[in-house]
Formats: C-alpha cells, structure tokens, sequence
DNA sequence: GTTAGCACTCTCGTAGTGAGAGTGCTAGAT
DNA sequence: ATCTAGCACTCTCACTACGAGAGTGCTAAC
C-alpha cells in the first residue's frame, strides 16, 4: 500500500494539512484551496506555504488537482490514511442509539433486516444495504406444510434465526392435512439444529441408499422435504435510500447516475463487494481500488458483519460517494452491526440445540 | 371531456394527421413538423396544408408547440382521442405470451408477483408495477403457529390466494408445540374462508361478551389469533425497472430524475393512483389531468385490475413518459393481467369453500 | 523556513453570431 | 374553393470570444 511506505514522510505539519483538506472537502464537495485552508485551518501559516505542502502531497499521491489552477481533492490513499490514523470517530449520539435500538428490536427477522437497511440510509444519508444469508447456509428451526388445493402444498421454512422462506410445492399424491403434520413434526425433530444444505446432502444419500427398503411413508416425507428445503439459494440483498444519491452534487449530470443506479441494479455484484467487508472482525472501508463500483464511480463502502453467537450471518453497510463523513458513519455502522446481531440473537435465542 | 365536444370537428383528414403526428412523436421524443408528416404520412399533400392543419388542431387544443417556430407535440387530449378511437392495438406476439405464461405458472403468489412486475417493466421498457392486496382484506386460508424461543412464536397466515405473512408475537407463558399445532387446527377450521378483518372483529366481539365463561385454552387461543391476524393493514407494491426510465429522454437533466425518483418512492400514492385503474373492468389510462404524478412530469399510467373468481385482488399497470407505445402497451398489460389472475386461480383454486 | 507578490492558467458565465429548422402568411396555381 | 410555392420571421442550438475570478507556481525578499 502507498500510504505505509509513505508514511514516514509525513510530518505533523503536512498530516495537519491533508486533515484539513479531507475535512474540507468533505463538507464542501469542491477542490480545497491553498488559501481557505490557512483561513480555516488550525496552522497559522500562509497560503504560499500550505501551497508547497500541498504541491508535496500531491506527488505523495494524496491529493490531486482537477485540473491546473484548480484546488485539490483528496485520492482514495489519502481516506485510507485518514481514517486509518487521523480521524476522530465520533460516537453515535445517545437519542440515535435509542432510536437504532427500538427499531430492531421487535418483528420478524425480515421485519428487521428492512428497518436495519432504512436506519443506515436514514442516519448516514447514504445508500444502506444489508445482505441477509441465503436460506441453503442458514441452520433449520422449524418446516411446516400446509395443503393448499389438491396436490399442492406449500412449504415454510424457518432458520434458527428468523429468517423465513416459503415455497409451493406438488406432491405425486394427495395428502390429508394430518399427514403433512406429521411429516412436519418428524422432519423438525429429526432435522432441527443442521443447515439445509447438509439436510438436502444426507436426504440425497439415504434416498440413493436406502431406495429399496424404503416404506411408502418414508419416501413421502423425503419427496417433500428435498422440494420443500431447496429454497433459497442465493443471499438477499436489501438495498435503501438510492434516491438519497441524486441531491449529492457529485452526481449531478445524468450519465452518471445512470451508470450509478445500474451498478446497483445488479444485486449480485453489490453481494460480492459488501462480502469483501466480513475480514477481520470490525468495520472495513473500501475506496476506489476495490471494485467497478468504488473505483470508476468514486464510491466507498463502509461494511461490517452481523452474526448471531459466532455464526457470521450477513453483511451489511453503507454505500456512497467517497466523499463520505466517515467520522460518523464508521461508528454508525459498527454499532447497527452490534445492534443487529444482538437483536437477532434476543429474538431468537433457546430453541433446538445447535447440533452442527 | 374536451375530446368529446371537438369529435366532430375533426375531418377524416385531421384525423390521420394527428394520428400520424401522435405515432411519429411516439417514435422520436421530438416535436413533430409539417415537412416529416407531409414526407412520411399516408396523405399526400404538402407540407403548407399540414401547417394549417396542424393549426387547427393546435387552436382545438390536441398539440402544443414547446415554442413557436419548434414542431408539435401532442397533448393529454390527443393522447386520449387516439386510445380510444384511433390506435390499431396490437395483439402481444405469440412469443411473448408463451414467455408470459411460462413466467407466471409456477412458484408461490410472492414469486408470482415479482415475475408480474418483472415481465410488465421487461416487455414494455417501462416502469412495472404490481399492487398486492392488503392482507387483512383476504380470505383466510390456513394459520400456523411455531414456536421461535421462550414465549416467542411466529404466527404464518396463509390466504386463499397463496399470499403468505408472518408476524412474531409474544405470549403470555410458554406454549408447547402440541398446544400450538391445536390452535393452529382450530382456527383454520373454524375461521377459513373469512376475511381477516372479520375475523378480527368477530374475535374482538367474542372476547367482549364471553369474557366470564371462557376457559384458560379458549382464551389464550383468542389472544393468539388476535395478534396474529394483524398482519399486513397495507398492501404490497412491486416497481420494478425504475433504471429504465433514465435512458428515456425526456428525463435528461437531474432535477426532472430526482422529482421522478422521488415520486416513484411514495409507495402510498402510486397504490393510489393505480386503484384508479380498477373501475370498469377492462385496462384504464390516465394520462395528465389525473394526479401529481401524471400532470407534472408528463407521465401516464396504463393499468388493470386481477382478481381471482369475482374477487378483485389488486392492481398492475405500468408507467412511464406519457410519450409510449399506447398500441403495444394496452394489450400487453391487458393479457398481464388476464394471465395473472388465472395463474392465481390455477394455483390457489379449491380449499376451503369461500362461505364470505 | 516563511511569506508577499506576481505572472500564468484554467474554468465559467455571458454575449454575440450564424446556421438550421420550422412556422405563418400571402399570392398565385389548380 | 382548395392547395401549394415562396418568403419573411422566429426560435434554438452550437460555436466563439472574452473578461472576471479563483487558484496555482515561482521567485525574491524577510
């Protein structure tokens, strides 16, 4: 990384500056100028002499001009080095906690996960994405059938975390409601506590092995548990607050934001960026390098995990141009990851030992 | 109705051209001029007589000009006219329906709908949207009650038409499952076939008049069902292919896409707006006069009821710059919604008998 | 090492201009 | 009476020019 080999070279001086300038531009969204920065800035120096800092940091490659004669903007190096070791997080207000934590606290997991993605755009006034676990990884609570009209049935599965998922699914025979009670009882006894994707592996096996001593009943219930627990295969993406985009000033002509919204169009893609933040534990910020999104549209992700006990469950974090306060949002989403986990974990605690 | 006074003025020629104008527009996004009707048109007359022509029809208010000395465009009224007297329908290609009915066939009513909404905005290039009925306005089919952890239970409700919610609630004490799969029997047995509004008021009633004499079981039962059956007050919208509409021109500057976008996420007033569809059978038009959003941003909403039987279920339609495809439109989202009701009705049909 | 001064550069808004497109009107043709 | 050719007029749009303003880089003096 640039930033570490450089970092020597930076003294006080030049890390006062280059603060300034982030902070600056932050707020202002437009090319800091050598003068403003003596105007506002903590150092009691001439713009002349910010102008030779800042001519240095610019070959160090943490700043660039637009264009010549222009004020400069910081480079995705600099909001590495800035959040890094200059920033000063500031805590979630105390009324936001409040505010977060009444919010996640009742409902159905799918309740909380929309709640989750609408606080994160509300209070970052950026985009708020919260990747919930495809159903297949997510350890089984409960599955239910229930008839719906003459060989179809539909199915619910419930995860040990909440999460529900449903499908229709046609039987080669009709089955009386009792029955299909019965098959429910058995299969959440007996499967209560595994992933579904080990579930659909061992009903495989015993379907293949066991096929010729298998009584008429057995069969049955395998029949609809392997329909019935294929649902779910890809992770879902909830995505909030993409109009928040159009008042920023850095997308203000329109191909911009089209090429803008149709990054966010692709769902899959948005998985696969928020998942490069589920490393090492805490808040992980990716800036330009990363990706299509972040680089050729000057967008950062601030990501965490969410999990309940020690089982990682999802992503989720905020999306937004580069120009972001990251002193607020960093602390806003680690503590809408703690948060989130927590109510999980309340809501959805005891039940089936985890036998995995 | 303006349109309807002026019928008579138009001469079979002021027909054609408007209808020629009407169509060129409909292709180019730009104002229509004498030369290109007289050049392209079916008349075969010069550009001079289409000038007054067009006058005319401009003074009866059917085109404006964007200034003078521009061509022209049409306006609402004309929008109007050539729906309902002059537009040759186009039947949806053979093609096409395959490709609907094959999306539509399998699949709960949840997938059901996002296809719905999918096919409407994939097939018409714009925006598609789908209203599911509130919960509470449909007829219970089964509930299913699941123990989640301690006092907690997660209440499925299943209605007629297969539109399934969930709500975690809390009891009072702990439950066994036993205890809850008897309840769960009971009320599907005793309440199916009723509106969950009624339920909720018979419930309510009961409570209040058999206080004194209820046992423990019937008690808790009633609690139970009452909270459950509180689910969805509001109904559902689907708006899908919104990214659509930034390739369109006439959304070319940034404050046209955000007031748009802004519009677009006020989920209450496009239910609104698209309720207005339902009346009179058949596929509906707005066009300018009818709502903030079809007057202000030249916008016009093309939409229909589904139903299942008798029962009208909700509303699907699409919107878009009022400047569409009117005859390929119009039967698309007619054959939509005819395909969509009976894909519900194929699915769902049978069960309990409907005693509303 | 710092700063004042100054020339230089680049953007942006404004004004002007000419080409192009389209209209409205009128006079003449059919 | 109807249609059309011709023409003057209007409006937009793209292009250019230009000056103000902002900001820089460099140099020379403190």
């Amino acid at each position: 990384m640039t930033d570490l080999r450089d970092h020597g070279k930076l003294s006080a001086r030049d890390r006062e500056i280059l603060k300034d300038v982030i902070l600056t531009y932050i707020l202002s969204a437009e090319p800091v100028s050598s003068r403003s920065v003596a105007k506002h800035g903590k150092l009691d120096l001439s713009a002349a002499s910010i102008r030779n800092v800042m001519a240095d940091l610019e070959e160090w490659g943490y700043l660039m001009q637009p264009h010549t004669s222009a004020g400069r903007v910081p480079t995705a190096a600099a909001y590495h080095l800035f959040i890094g070791s200059m920033m000063e997080a500031r805590a979630v207000p105390a009324k936001e906690r409040r505010y977060i934590q009444e919010s996640l606290k009742t409902g159905g997991a799918d309740e909380i996960m929309g709640n989750a993605s609408h606080l994160l755009s509300e209070l970052s006034s950026q985009v708020g994405i919260v990747v919930t676990p495809a159903m297949g990884e997510t350890v089984l609570k409960a599955v239910d059938f229930i008839p719906i009209s003459g060989r179809k049935v539909l199915c619910v599965v419930v995860s040990s975390t909440g999460f529900i998922d449903n499908k229709v699914i046609e039987t080669e025979e009709e089955l009386p409601r009792e029955e299909l009670v019965r098959i429910s009882n058995y299969l959440t006894d007996s499967f209560g506590g595994h992933t579904l994707r080990e579930i659909r592996e061992r009903l495989l096996r015993q379907m293949v092995e066991e096929r010729a001593q298998m009584d008429r009943v057995l069969a049955r219930t395998i029949e609809l548990a392997r329909s019935g627990f294929s649902v779910g295969e890809v992770p879902g993406v909830r995505v909030d607050g993409t109009s928040m985009l159009l008042s920023k000033p850095e997308l203000s002509d329109v191909q911009r934001v089209r090429r803008t919204f149709e990054a966010f169009a692709d769902k899959a893609r948005l998985v696969k960026i928020l998942n490069q933040c589920i490393q090492g534990g805490g808040v992980r910020v990716l800036i330009g390098e990363d990706s299509e999104l972040t680089s050729e549209l000057d967008f950062s992700v601030v990501g965490t995990a969410y999990s309940v006990g020690d089982r990682p469950l999802g992503t989720l974090g905020i999306v937004g141009p580069s120009r972001m306060d990251y002193e607020k949002i960093i602390p806003l989403v680690t503590f809408l990851g703690e948060t989130l986990s927590q109510a999980l974990a309340e809501t959805f605690s005891g039940g089936p030992p985890d036998r995995r």
